[in-house]
DNA sequence: TTGTATGCGTTATCAC
DNA sequence: GTGATAACGCATACAA
């Protein structure tokens, strides 16, 4: 790695006017010549504009309480010195910070960073800021982080599959002390708001979908044992095949919801029997595909794979893996809506009104080349 | 997408406290009972440690200016009492906020995902929290976000590969007139300190591996027009080019940095008549990989494809895409040194000591199933 | 080395 | 509807 330093040559051109002392005396009302916009304080609004301090904050940040001749003229005037309200003196005596936090366990999962990009959107569209943390997988990390950021935002987003129920417990109550409301994503818990996907119905949609192609031996390659959204996908995937005919679901075991595991599950799936596959999630079905095809084994004309979560790279491979589509972003900006209701119910309501509400978030199958009709069979059973 | 309030049952284990009354007297010391450590403040600290307010902070802050002795009771104290120092109000004295603020124009895109998870770990290994921003690809917007952002942390990471120079030249001035530095991503500029990825050598390898491999004829699909690294490839291209015999570039043309993009640039690598080409990006070195796939072209066997930046995806197509290795997790890592270096800087110096420095990271060619030995050619010039 | 006192910029509480 | 004034919690200049 070169260290480059480059050019010693200061500006030449405009002479920027660096003020050499540091005026401490009283509001010496920078204003007068273009020093900048730096420390136009709310008291040089109000002097500028002939009124007093607390009517000028009332006509930036209450414009009903005062009368409209006044707070126009404050906010022209506010707007012609460049003025700036001080985040920090306001947060100190309001309470509120003006920034939200989110925690992913991997920014660059394409999962968290489409429900990272979610939240990002909608909190700037309210004027919020977003502290965005990685907790590099760690659960252990994530209370920490929730902790530690919990103190100095208005509301904390919480995506974590693997935390313990116990933990979360905990953060639960620490964050009520906190008086920050937490809300999880794709996980609920008692007493906490929550954005989930519906499992349920996306494995009901892929496992109808690979029925009506003819497949009646389905795997199910799943995820991290713990894992709030696999135990809800098996249950999903029983019930869903309790109502069609002649179905079997060979269950493959659980896998680390990456590449990699889908490497090891394509061997299962090879071995098992199955004329389709269902991954716990897309980057699991895409390592499957690669392993299947390394293997010779086609897809989809000898086995069919579907996965869960639609991310991007699911149309770069071919075949393009069919897959659930979730609305990630959309999950992203119902979280901070949620987070904000929650945050205002807290302060309107006496001690705890109504308790926390969960959204659940609608998916859909979304058909591609990884599926195709059912090989043909020895047929094992009579119709 | 359903709505489920649930259970209205509130908690029936563990009764929670909750004081109905607000206390707004003078601090009364809210330690007694285990009320929650809500409210403690370093006065509280320091009533309880019997020191003035002035020590309990100077042990907390600047351990060096009390006596061992007391300094470790305070710090004791404080522990016990679980005082966390309310970053408003120091923020507000100091002027500091502990948080950094990082601009991309797309966190789903995996190479500013990447950027952001080393800024992030950085960053928090040093204490500070960070903003995350996504400007959705519009510079304008990018500029908007920096200049709102940059009034509450205390520097800023901006990606901009497309931002006009012009309003980076604004940029500059404005951020320099806050008091905020400003460090550029992959991207360099005249009095800004920025980390730069090292495109000339990169492409330099690339070029060599082909043409060790007996590629002659080499097309180059390039980014978008006024990318500064499309430029500086470009140029590597050109300079890789010169020192070897018999070699000859084409120009595939510019094209959005993304799959669609390569989808596009395919069609030309078949029509261009060149046996490898080297795309600005990986999405789009993956696009040509699929189209070519699509068009009944063999990858290696008659086309070579070699990519930039070695996203995640460069491994899970097949074949696997040999590519230019970036350590991005590093380049952001480094990021966040260099704009911390520039703040202190800033505060240490006189006015405007030496200008900022500019980090050129290193990259490293890595070779996959992508490239493989030139087809035989009707060979056009003699030895 | 330690304590006292002041101020950071804003909003909230009161009188008017 | 408006203005004086007191906090908010902390860091620091200054005196001791």
């Amino acid at each position: 790695m070169t260290r480059d330093c480059r050019g010693a040559v200061p500006h030449a051109g405009t002479t920027v006017a660096v003020a050499p002392v540091r005026v401490l005396q009283s509001h010496s009302s920078a204003s007068s010549g273009r020093g900048g916009t730096v420390g136009v304080t709310l008291r040089d609004v109000a002097r500028a504009a002939g009124v007093s301090p607390a009517t000028a904050s009332r006509a930036l940040s209450a414009p009903d309480l005062v009368a409209p001749a006044r707070r126009e003229h404050v906010q022209q005037v506010a707007r012609e010195l460049g003025y700036r309200p001080n985040r920090a003196a306001r947060e100190l005596i309001t309470g509120r910070t003006g920034n939200l936090c989110l925690v992913v366990p991997d920014l660059e999962n394409p999962f968290f960073a489409a429900v990272a990009k979610g939240v990002q959107a909608r909190a700037r569209a309210l004027g919020l800021a977003l502290l965005v943390a990685d907790s590099e997988e760690d659960p252990r990390l994530e209370a920490e982080l929730v902790a530690h950021l919990g103190a100095q935002v208005d509301g904390v987003i919480l995506c974590s599959p693997r935390m313990p129920d116990l933990d979360l417990e905990r953060l639960g109550r620490e964050v009520l002390e906190d008086d920050v409301p937490l809300l999880l994503v794709n996980r609920p818990h008692e007493g906490l708001p929550s954005v989930v996907i519906d499992n349920t119905d996306g494995v009901r949609q892929a496992v109808a979908h690979l029925y009506a192609l003819g497949h009646r031996r389905i795997g199910y390659a799943g995820g991290p044992v713990g894992s709030w959204s696999d135990s809800q996908r098996r249950r999903g995937l029983e019930h869903a095949s309790h109502g069609l005919r002649d179905i079997e679901v060979v269950d493959l075991g659980h896998f680390p919801p990456v590449f990699g595991g889908g490497v090891a599950a394509g061997d299962l799936v090879a071995a098992g029997g199955v004329t389709a596959v269902l991954a716990h999630n897309d980057l699991l079905a895409l390592g499957i595909l690669s392993r299947l095809r390394a293997r010779g084994v086609a897809v989809p004309e000898q086995v069919s794979v579907v996965g869960y979560d639609d991310i991007p790279a699911a149309t770069l491979v071919s075949p393009a893996l069919t897959t659930v589509t979730v609305p990630l972003a959309r999950l992203g900006r119902t979280a901070v809506d949620l987070l904000i209701e929650a945050g205002s119910a807290r302060t309107t309501a006496p001690p705890s009104a109504d308790p926390p509400g969960s959204v659940l978030i609608g998916v859909e199958l979304v058909v591609r080349a990884s599926t195709g009709v059912a090989p043909a069979r020895s047929s094992e059973a009579s119709g």
